[in-house]
DNA sequence: GTCTATAGGGGGATAGAC
DNA sequence: GTCTATCCCCCTATAGAC
C-alpha cells in the first residue's frame, strides 16, 4: 500500500508571507491530526514550519499552550457562537421554557455550519479530533476544557427544558446527542449505499433539518423504567 | 506534560510463551492505536513484538492482510453476533414487518457488551477506530468493507421497518444512529457532569436500555418535508 | 530560476539458510 | 517458524544542466 502521503496534499500557508506564528499553528494541526498530538515534536513542527525550534516557545510558551491554540482556533469560534444561540435562547423569553429544538439547535449548529470552510479543513477537524482519543488523560482535558462553559451553561438548559429527565438519564442523552452530531460528520468510505450522500442535502442547513428532529425525538422519549426488555419486545 | 508513555501501559502477552502471530497482532494494534496505521512500519512493529522482520509476511501475507486480521479480530465477533441477531429476527416471524427496536438492538448491543472485556482492551477499541480517519483511503476502505455483510442486510431491514422513509433520509438516520452509538462510549474526560456516569448504570444492558429508545425515537420521527426552516437562506 | 538526474533512506516484500 | 540478507519501490534532497 505503500507510505502514507497525506502530509502534504495541499498545503496551504506554506510558502506565503504568513507570519510564523500563523504557520506553526497550520503545521501543528496538520500533523497532529495525521500522526497525533504526543507522536509529534516541536522539532517536526519547526522545522516543517521553517521555523526556529525555539519559536514555539516563544510565541506560545510551551508545547502545552500550542496544542491549547491550536484547539482554540477551531473550537473558539465554536463556542462562541453557541454561546451567542444560548444568549439568544434565554433572553428571549422570560420565563417560558425554551423549545427543545432551539436549545439542540445551539449546540449544534456551529458544528455543521463550520462546513462552510473548505474540505479540507473539515476533513482535518474530524481527523483532529479523532486523534484526542489517543492521548494522554492530561491532553485530553486540556482539550475538554475548552467545552466547560457552554457546558455549564447547555446542561441546566437542556434540565429545565426536560425537567422529567433525572440527571443520569439526561448526561447519557447528551452523550447520544454529541455522538449523532459527530456521526454525522463521518465519512462513511467505502460503505457504497453511503456514497449517495455524498452529493444533495450534505449541505448544513439539510442535515441540520435532519438531525434535530433525530436528536429532539431521542431527548424526549422516555425511557423504560428499567428491569426486563425482553417484555416489550413482542409489542 | 511529557513524552507519550501509553505504549506499554500494562501489556499482556509481552513475555509469555504465545505465539508470535498473537503477539504480532496484539503489538500492532497498541501501535495502529497509539501512532496511526501508516505512521507504522513493519520493523516498529516486529521490534516491539520480538519477532522478525519477516514474520509478519510469513504470518499474514502483507502489511495490508495483517492491517486487515487486527481489525477482523475486533469487528469479526461482533459483526457475527449481529449477524445472528438478524437471523433471529428474519426467520421468526414470516411476514411481518419486526420491531424496529429489535433491528436497532441487532446492530448496537453487540458493540456494547464488547465491554465484556477489559477496559483496556475497550480503551484500544476506540483509540483504534478513532485512527482510521487519519489513513488514506485505501486503509479506510480496507476497514470499512468488514460492514458490507451486516449493512447489507441492516439496510433493508430497517427500510422495511420504516417504509415511510426514502432511502437518502434512511442514509442519514443511519449515520446518526452509528454515531449515538459511538458516542456513548465516548470518554469525555475532564467534563466534570460526566464523572457522574463512570460508575453505576454504565454496563452494557443500562446502556442499552437507554441508547435503544433514543435511537428508536430518533428513527422513528418524521422530518419537516423540507422548505420551512430558513431553507432557502442562499439557494 | 527551472528542470532532469542521481544519491540516499525508509519501508514492504521475498528467498534461502537454519 | 524464525532469521539474515537482499531486492525493489517510493519519496526527499541535492547537484548539475539548461
Amino acid at each position: 500500500m505503500g507510505t502514507d502521503m497525506q502530509i502534504h496534499e495541499g498545503a496551504e500557508t506554506e510558502r506565503t508571507g504568513a507570519d510564523t506564528k500563523a504557520r506553526l499553528l497550520d503545521v501543528a494541526e496538520e500533523l497532529f491530526a495525521t500522526q497525533g498530538i504526543s507522536n509529534t515534536s516541536l522539532r517536526s513542527i519547526t522545522s516543517a514550519a521553517d521555523a526556529n525550534l525555539a519559536s514555539v516557545n516563544y510565541h506560545f510558551g510551551s508545547k502545552d499552550a500550542l496544542i491549547r491554540e491550536v484547539f482554540v482556533r477551531r473550537i473558539g469560534p465554536i463556542n462562541e457562537e453557541r454561546m451567542r444561540m444560548l444568549d439568544a435562547i434565554e433572553s428571549g423569553r422570560g420565563d417560558r421554557a425554551p423549545g427543545l429544538a432551539d436549545i439542540v439547535e445551539a449546540i449544534v449548529a456551529p458544528v455543521m455550519r463550520l462546513k462552510r470552510v473548505d474540505a479540507r479543513q473539515q476533513r482535518m477537524f474530524l481527523r483532529l479530533f479523532s486523534q484526542v482519543h489517543s492521548e494522554s488523560e492530561e491532553i485530553q482535558r486540556l482539550i475538554f476544557t475548552q467545552f466547560h462553559e457552554v457546558a455549564s451553561r447547555f446542561i441546566p438548559l437542556l434540565q429545565s427544558a426536560l425537567p422529567n429527565l433525572d440527571r443520569t438519564e439526561l448526561l447519557w442523552k447528551i452523550k447520544f446527542m454529541i455522538g449523532a452530531m459527530v456521526g454525522s460528520m463521518l465519512p462513511m468510505t467505502g460503505l457504497t449505499p453511503f456514497r449517495a450522500l455524498d452529493g444533495e442535502g450534505s449541505d448544513p442547513e439539510s442535515v441540520l433539518r435532519r438531525l434535530i428532529p433525530f436528536i429532539v425525538a431521542g431527548l424526549s422519549v422516555s425511557v423504560p423504567p428499567g428491569e426486563d426488555r425482553a417484555a416489550e419486545r413482542g409489542a
